[in-house]
DNA sequence: ATAAACTTTCATAATATTTTGAAAGTTCAA
DNA sequence: TTGAACTTTCAAAATATTATGAAAGTTTAT
C-alpha cells in the first residue's frame, strides 16, 4: 500500500499503545494499519506493508478477528480472503471493554467468590475477608456498569454519560 | 507471613490479571500481597513471601510507589523501610487510570495532532485523515471523561454514575 | 481426481522481558 | 570517621513471548 511517514507513524504509536495494554505490537499494528485502509486487504498486503510473515499475520488475524474487531470479507469472484477493521472507533472500544469484562472480568470475579467460600469454612483471616469482600464489591460495580455501556446505543459515550459527567 | 492457599491463590490471580493488563507479574504480585497484609511489610518480608530477590523486590515496589498505589512506611527507632497498598480499591483505580491517562493517552492525543497537522501540511490521504481525526475526536472525549471522573469524589463509581447507568 | 491457489500449523529461531545477586552506594549511630 | 544496616544498581542469566517459514491442510475450478 506504500505507507506515507504519517501512516507509518500512526501504525509504530499503535503498536506500540497496545504493547502497554498487554497486546502484542504486531497485533495491534495490524490493526492500525486495516483502520487506515480504505479497501480490505489480503494476507500479502498485510504481510508486504509491515514486513512480517505469512504465519504471524494469519495468527494475529484471527487473534483480531476473534475480538471482534476486524472481519473477514469476500470478494466476488476472488478466491483470496480479504480483511477489514470495523471502522467506527466508539463500536472497537465497546468491543473490547465486552471481551475483556467477559474473558478477565467474569473470571476474576468468579475466583473472588471461590475464595469468599473457602474463606468462610476455614475460618480464615479477617483481615483478608474483609479486603476480598471490598474488592468483590467493586468488581461486581465494574461489572454491572460495563454492562450497562454494552448494551447502551453507540452514541453514549458522547452522548448521554459525557453530558452527565460534564456538568457538575 | 505464611500465606495460606486462599492468599496464595489471590496472589496468583492477581499477578495473571496484571500481565494480560500489560504490568508485570511479579509487580501485580506484590500489590496483591501488600493489599491483603494487614501489616507493612519489609523489602525481607516480600522476597520471603514470594521467594524473589532483593533486586526484584527493589525494582517493583519503586514502580509501585510511581504509580501511586503503594507507599512507604517509616517506623519509629526502625532503620528498615515498610511498605504498604492503598487500601481503598475505588482510590487504587483512580489512581490507575489517572496515571494511564498521563503517560498513556496524552502522548497519543499528542501524536494525533501531530498527525493531523503534518497531514494538512502535506496534503496526505483524505481518508487517513478522516480515521485520524475521528480517532483523535474519541480520545478527546475519553479523557475529559477521564478528567471528570479522577475529580470526582471517590464515590462517584458507585454512587451517581452507577444510578446513572442503571436507570434509563 | 487433480492441481493450483490459498490458509493453517507448529517446531525452531529470534527477540524481549524479567530476575538474580553481588557489588556499589547510602545512611546513621556511636 | 567507621562500620553495620540497609537500599540501589546493573551486567549477566533465566524465562517468556513473538516471529519465521516450510510443510501440511484445505478449497475450488476444471
Amino acid at each position: 500500500m506504500e505507507l506515507n511517514e504519517a501512516q507509518q507513524k500512526f501504525i509504530s504509536a499503535w503498536g506500540a499503545i497496545g504493547t502497554q495494554w498487554g497486546i502484542n505490537r504486531t497485533m495491534a499494528q495490524i490493526h492500525a494499519l486495516l483502520l487506515i485502509s480504505e479497501k480490505s486487504l489480503s494476507a500479502e498486503d498485510i504481510m508486504s506493508d509491515l514486513n512480517i510473515s505469512r504465519g504471524n499475520v494469519n495468527m494475529n488475524v484471527r487473534e483480531l478477528m476473534s475480538w471482534g474487531i476486524v472481519h473477514k470479507v469476500l470478494k466476488f469472484g476472488e478466491r483470496k480472503e480479504f480483511f477489514t477493521a470495523e471502522k467506527d472507533i466508539y463500536k472497537t472500544a465497546i468491543q473490547i471493554l465486552k471481551e475483556r469484562r467477559k474473558r478477565e472480568l467474569i473470571p476474576v470475579l468468579n475466583l473472588l467468590n471461590e475464595l469468599e467460600s473457602e474463606n468462610i469454612d476455614k475460618g480464615g483471616g479477617e483481615y483478608f475477608k474483609k479486603v476480598v469482600g471490598e474488592i468483590h464489591q467493586f468488581g461486581d460495580s465494574a461489572n454491572k456498569m460495563l454492562d450497562k455501556m454494552v448494551k447502551a446505543d453507540e452514541h453514549w459515550f458522547t452522548g448521554s454519560l459525557m453530558k452527565f459527567l460534564v456538568k457538575k
